[in-house]
Formats: C-alpha cells, sequence, structure tokens
RNA sequence: GCCCCCGUCGUCUAGCCAGGCCUAGGACACCGGCCUUUCACGCCGGCGACACGGGUUCGAAUCCCGUCGGGGGCACCA
C-alpha cells in the first residue's frame, strides 16, 4: 500500500507552491490507489495558528484535495499534530542518547556565528566544527556547573557520499562533508524539523515523501537519521519549485499568490486544479484542459518536468474562462456565481442569476468579470459613457429609439424573437440597419458601446425596465 | 564562496532514457483575418526556441566533456 503525506506547517493562508505540492501528493495517491496523510507541522510556535490550519482544510477541500487520515479524521497512525506527538519525540531522541548517535554540544550561538564567518572568510563551508564532539564526562560536567546549556548535535559520520534516487531527478548523491554534524534538539529541549519529519514519516508508514526542491539538500540529512533509528527509507520525489516572473521562488512579492486570493478573485477549483497540474507535468495529447479525474487517471510521477516553472498566470486565466464558459453545468456556475452577484450588490433569485449567467458566461474569464458584464441586468440608473452618448445626440439615433419606444409601450411582455422583429420593423421604416440601427438602443439600454447582445438582454430584463431606460435616454437626449 | 538541481518559442511544455520519423509538435500571450448590431466567444493564419563551444557518430535537441546562465540549499525555521 502506498502511502503518501502533504505535511504543511500553519503559518498563513496555503500558498501556490504548497498547493501544488499537496496536489501532486494527491493525485499520485489517487492514482495508485493509495493513502493521502495530512499532518499539520506546528512546531514552530512563533508562527503557528490554530485558525491557519482550519483555513488550510477549507482550502484543500476546496481545490477538490481529500485525505483519508488526518487531525480532522483521525487514523491509525495519528496524533497528526506535531504539537501532539512530542512524547513520541522524546521516547526517539532516547534512542538516539543511547545509541550514541547523538552528542551534547555547548557552543553558544555567538561562538558558531564566529565559526560561520570565519570559514566563509577563506571560502569553506560553513559548518560544525565538532569542538564537543569528543567532550569526556567530566568536561560535559564542569560546562553544566558553569551554568552553560547545550543542544544535541547528530554525530555524522566522515566524509561519506550520500546517494538515493529520486522518482523525479534520477540518482542524487551528496558528500556529508556538506554539512557536519547538525542540531537534532535545541537548547531548550526541543526537537528540529529534520528530526521529527523522519521519526512522523517513519512511524506514519510514507511509503513516497513528494515534495519541494527546497528540501533536497535536507534528504541526505533524514537519510542519516532513518539509518541510525533502523527505519525503511522511503522513496523520494522533488518537485521543481515554483518561480515568479522575475525566475525567483514565487513568493507574496509576486503578488497574489495564496490560493484563498485566487479564489476570491473568481477562480474556479476545477481551473485552479487543472492549471496547479500543469505546473510540471503535461497530459500526453495536445490539449491541455483537463478535468480532475482525468488527471488522476494519466498521472505518472516520472513524467514529471525537473526543471523549475514560471508561474504562468495568464494562462491559468484563460483555463479559468474555458472552464466557466465550456465546462461547467450551468446550474452549479450560477450557484458558484452567487457570492460574487452579491457582493457586487446584484440582488435577484436562483433563476433570473441562471439567465444572466447563462448571456454572459461566454465573455468571462473569472467570476470577477461579472461586476462588468451582468451590470446591464441589474442597473437602470447608469452614466452614459462619452463615446456612447454619441450615438443619442444624432437625430437620426434619437429617431430610433423615438420608434422604438412607440413599438414597445403598449407591449407587456417582450421576448428576443418581438425585440427582432421590432428592430426589423425600425429598420424597414426609418431606412436604417447596422451600428445606425442597433447602436441607439444599447446606449439607451446599457449606456455602453459595447458589451451583451441586446436581444438576450431586452428578454432576460423585461419590459418594465426596457420602458423605463428608453424614457429615460429619451429625456435626458430630448 | 561551497554543494545540489536545472537549461527546447516571451511563458508552460512535447520530443531526450532506447540518436535518424524533428525543415522541432501543442498550449497561453502577441499580431493579422473571418464571423458579427457592439464587446467577448469561436474559427483560420502568422510570429517565435533546441544557451554556447568542443567531442562521439554516416547522422545529435537527444550521448559525453567544458563554458556560460538560472534556481535551490548551506540555521537551535519548517
Amino acid at each position: 500500500m502506498i502511502r503518501v503525506r502533504f505535511a504543511p506547517s500553519p503559518t498563513g493562508y496555503l500558498h501556490l507552491g504548497n498547493a501544488r505540492t499537496a496536489l501532486f501528493n494527491y493525485i499520485f495517491a489517487r492514482h495508485e490507489n493509495g493513502k493521502l496523510i495530512l499532518r499539520i507541522e506546528d512546531t514552530d510556535k512563533e508562527r503557528s495558528k490554530k485558525e491557519y490550519e482550519e483555513m488550510l482544510i477549507d482550502d484543500l477541500k476546496w481545490l477538490g484535495i481529500n485525505w483519508d487520515e488526518g487531525p480532522d479524521i483521525g487514523g491509525e497512525y495519528g496524533p497528526y499534530r506535531q504539537s501532539e506527538r512530542t512524547d513520541i519525540y522524546y521516547e526517539y531522541i532516547e534512542k538516539l542518547k543511547d545509541t550514541g548517535h547523538i552528542y551534547k554540544c555547548y557552543c553558544t550561538p555567538e561562538e558558531l556565528e564566529e565559526e560561520r564567518k570565519k570559514a566563509l572568510a577563506e571560502g569553506r563551508p560553513p559548518r560544525y566544527s565538532g569542538k564537543c564532539r569528543n567532550l569526556t564526562k567530566e568536561e560535559q560536567e564542569k560546562l553544566e556547573k558553569e551554568g552553560k546549556t547545550y543542544v544535541w548535535r547528530f554525530r555524522v559520520p566522515d566524509d561519506e557520499v550520500i546517494e538515493f534516487e529520486d522518482l523525479i531527478k534520477g540518482v542524487i548523491s551528496i558528500n556529508v562533508n556538506e554539512f557536519g554534524d547538525f542540531v537534532i534538539v535545541r537548547s531548550d529541549g526541543s526537537p528540529v524539523y529534520n528530526f521529527v519529519v523522519v521519526i512522523d514519516d517513519a512511524l506514519m508508514k510514507i511509503t513516497h515523501v513528494i515534495r519541494g526542491e527546497d528540501h533536497l539538500s535536507n534528504t541526505p540529512k533524514q537519510i542519516l537519521i532513518y539509518r541510525a533509528l533502523g527505519f525503511e527509507i522511503p522513496k523520494f520525489a522533488h518537485l521543481p519549485i515554483i518561480l515568479g516572473e522575475d525566475r525567483s521562488k514565487l513568493s507574496k512579492r509576486h503578488g497574489a499568490v495564496s490560493l484563498r486570493a485566487f479564489r476570491d478573485d473568481g477562480y474556479v477549483s476545477e481551473a485552479m486544479f487543472n492549471g496547479l497540474a500543469l505546473l510540471g507535468w503535461h497530459p500526453k495529447g495536445d490539449s491541455e484542459v483537463i478535468l480532475p479525474e482525468e488527471i488522476i487517471k494519466e498521472f505518472d510521477i516520472k513524467d514529471v518536468h525537473n526543471a523549475p516553472a514560471v508561474f504562468d498566470r495568464a494562462k491559468l486565466k484563460w483555463l479559468n474562462g474555458v472552464y466557466i464558459r465550456e465546462i461547467l453545468d450551468l446550474d452549479d456556475l450560477t450557484n458558484r456565481a452567487i457570492p460574487f452577484f452579491e457582493n457586487f450588490g446584484y440582488k435577484a433569485d436562483f433563476d433570473y442569476y441562471k439567465k444572466v449567467m447563462q448571456a454572459i458566461r461566454d465573455s468571462l474569464e473569472t467570476l470577477m468579470d461579472i461586476e462588468e458584464r451582468a451590470k446591464p441586468f441589474f442597473t437602470n440608473d447608469f452614466h452614459y459613457d462619452e463615446d456612447a452618448a454619441k450615438w443619442l445626440e444624432t437625430e437620426e439615433g434619437y429617431k430610433v429609439i423615438q420608434a422604438f419606444y412607440e413599438k414597445i409601450k403598449g407591449l407587456e411582455t417582450i421576448t428576443k424573437d418581438d425585440f427582432k422583429k421590432i428592430t426589423k420593423e425600425i429598420q424597414k421604416e426609418l431606412k436604417v440597419k447596422g451600428k445606425n440601427l442597433f447602436m441607439p438602443i444599447r446606449v439607451a439600454l446599457t449606456g455602453k458601446t459595447s458589451g451583451v447582445d441586446i436581444a438576450t438582454l431586452v428578454e432576460v430584463i423585461g419590459i418594465g425596465r426596457v420602458k423605463h431606460r428608453i424614457e429615460r435616454a429619451l429625456e435626458y437626449f430630448g
């Protein structure tokens, strides 16, 4: 049974990069009929907040990701919050003490900083010197009597090359001399990330660790710990990093990069799912529009591209448009659009919203675009744009809406076909056609020279509002 | 600085592992046209890349080496 995990730290909104990592874990798990585990890495008390965890879960679910074990649903390998696993960590720290894999180090941060600087200046890799490595019991006791605090460091073998096969990048080999003895337990007694992640992954029986490439250089340290504890080493897959336009790691500096921001900006989850999957992975065929379930079917971790990818906002926007105008079911789309309508102050019932969506969906890229495109369906007291007003400031234009008003003023209802019939008649009677015929009506009805099909608009808003707007224009331009 | 990863159109990528099917395919963006009462949608077309230099080979985007370039990492953060 394949078991993978997504292990975010709840320090803010779910970032696009993390969302992509979560997504690939999910897709892989489902493709392989394995399990996805959600684990919350909340050991950084300074930055972790409970409400962030809830937001994280909410975002993940919105994206369409679900998991088989996690803090919200439990599971047989819990607890799934690192803050609730401290006893477990101490147990394994004891084991490492017993086997002599870790030792006490009394160096102060200041001393270490000093060494770092010196090493850097001399062009050596800045790693721990091993000063406290072979302290005797007596020396340790003496230092502790002086009130010195200590950390526990892992005893790294000398000059050994750690080699592992990455499912995406191939064989990776790193010499342990690059990092030297690293800290496992802080001076306050709390264990460090590289240690707890190994304990958790091992105990939770994780078979494949799929994570961002920024963890690549941590991997040998973790392998050392797996070995020291006699744990089976999982397979690793490091996803290429996502870059901003300036080719540096995507971050807040690059604008809105949280999943939540896209959701608020009117992106639909399937498009995000599709778009995020496209960052580093590509379907076999020519079409890049591919539904979540198809992605899961087609996905193979070996096909993931291994070069970092610049996040393509324009393409994601286009994709979102495709989902809005071609893929989503109209009722479903309408339901998702309702919060946006309401937010713009456009009030109506479901059936009306649905008609509006049917009329405008082809012109939307995001649900935010509803504000502009749906306006004529809700607002009677709009401004006439300067270039639009010109169509009614001419005698010909004014006559058109006069004629139009004559024909509709006695009506109780109006349909698309009625509208077409009426405009045909005006065309014959006044001998105006094309823009000269339709623009004056459009401007009288919307105040703009562009927008939805007017026949559709007329049918949806109904005769009352049509009359009202024509009367208003007649008066305004009369 | 050191280590690791990477390098195909502006961007995302297919092709690379098993060299010829590649005058390098697709998608977004951009430009032009068509459709049309407008905008948009849609359709058609165009622009546009194997980072560079050496090898290996009858033949290299594909294999090897080097250079250059980009990214990530070098914490008592995760």
